[in-house]
DNA sequence: ATTAATCTTGACCGTTCGGTCAGGTTTATT
DNA sequence: AATAAACCTGACCGAACGGTCAAGATTAAT
C-alpha cells in the first residue's frame, strides 16, 4: 500500500479513503481484469465459421497480452495463488461462458468443419499460449537477446500462433 | 520463513540455521526446478525425427506438470515477478540450449519434414500449453466441475496437446 | 573420558506491513 | 456567508516479518 501511494502521488492514509483495505483495491483490480476478459471473450461469437470466429478471438487475445501485459499477469498471479479471491467468478460466470462456447465447437465437430476433439482443452490452450506472451514476458526477453519483442516479431508470434492452432485442429487445409 | 518452519516442524531459528537467508533458500529451491526443467528439456534430443522429438518432448512437459505442478508454480511466478533471480539462468543456459534446438528445428524445416515457421514461437507455444496444466490448475479445477483433471482427462488433454501442435505444424498429414 | 564440531532452540531485535485517527483543507449547497 | 459534505494528511498503532544470538544438546573424533 505504501509503494502504491507513492506510485500514485498521495499519502497512504489517502489512498485508504478511497480503498479501505488491500483486499477491497485488489479486488477492483481483478474485477476490471475479468470486465476486459470477457469483453475480448465475445470475440468469439462474432462470426459463425470456425476459421474467423477462432482467428478473430486469438488474435484479440494477443492483442491484449500484448497492449496490457499488466492485466494478465496479476491475473495469472491470482490464479497461482489458487484463485482464492476470484473462485465464484470462474466457477460461476467464466463456466458458464465457457460451456456454451463448447456447444458452439461441438457444433462444428459435428459438422465436420473441424476435426474431433475436446472443446475445453482446445479452450486452454488458446488461453495459454496467448496469455504466455504476456505472463512470460521477462523470459521471453531473455532469449531475445534481452529485447522485448518488436512489433514485427510479434505480428509474427500472432501470425504462426493462428495458424498452428487452427491447423492443429483441421480448420485449414 | 516462519511458516516454512512450521511445516517442516523445525523452529525458525534451525531452519536459518541451514538457509541463512529467505533468498538463499529461494534460489536452492529455483536451482532445483531449473535442474528437473533441462532435465526433461533433453528428452528434446532423444529422436532424430520430429515427430517423434517433439512428441516426448511435449509428453515429458505434461507429465512434469503433471507430476511436479508446485515446480512449475513456482517458476511461473519468478518469471511473472521479472525473473529478477534468474535472468543469469535464462539468458545463458536456456537460451544456449533454445539455440541448439532452433537449429535442429531449422533443420527440420529445410528438409520439408515440417512446414515453415519460427522455431522459437514454437516452443514458447509448446512450454505455454504444457505448462499451463500446472500453473493454471486451479482455473481448469474450476471449470472442471470443482474437480482436479482426473488421469483420464489428462491423458486425452496430453494426446490432443501433441496431436494439435503436430498437426499444426504440418508434421502430420 | 575429553574435546571439538555440529546441531537445536527460545528469546529477542529492528523494520516493514496494513490500517487508524484526529484534525485540517477544499468543495458543494443553500 | 454559513454550513455540510467530501477530501486530505502526518503521526501513530499493533502485528508480522526476516533475521540474530547466546546458550544448551547432541554427535564425532581423539
Amino acid at each position: 500500500m505504501r509503494k502504491i501511494a507513492e506510485e500514485a502521488g498521495l499519502p497512504k492514509a489517502n489512498l485508504h479513503y478511497y480503498f479501505q483495505t488491500k483486499e477491497q483495491l485488489y479486488r477492483q483490480v481483478l474485477d476490471g481484469i475479468f470486465k476486459d476478459w470477457l469483453a475480448a471473450a465475445n470475440t468469439f461469437d462474432e462470426c459463425e465459421e470456425p476459421v474467423e470466429a477462432l482467428r478473430g478471438y486469438i488474435e484479440t487475445k494477443m492483442d491484449l497480452s500484448r497492449k496490457r501485459p499488466l492485466e494478465s499477469r496479476i491475473w495469472a498471479e491470482e490464479i497461482l495463488r489458487g484463485a482464492p479471491l476470484i473462485q465464484d467468478q470462474l466457477e460461476q460466470t467464466l463456466a458458464a461462458w465457457l460451456d456454451t462456447r463448447v456447444k458452439r465447437i461441438t457444433d462444428w465437430i459435428n459438422t465436420g468443419t473441424i476435426q474431433a476433439l475436446n472443446p475445453r482443452i482446445l479452450m486452454y490452450m488458446i488461453w495459454a499460449v496467448t496469455q504466455h506472451f504476456a505472463d512470460f514476458e521477462s523470459q521471453i526477453r531473455a532469449l531475445n537477446q534481452q529485447q522485448n519483442l518488436s512489433d514485427e516479431q510479434f505480428a509474427e508470434a500472432k501470425k504462426q500462433v493462428v495458424q498452428t492452432i487452427l491447423k492443429g485442429i483441421g480448420a485449414l487445409d
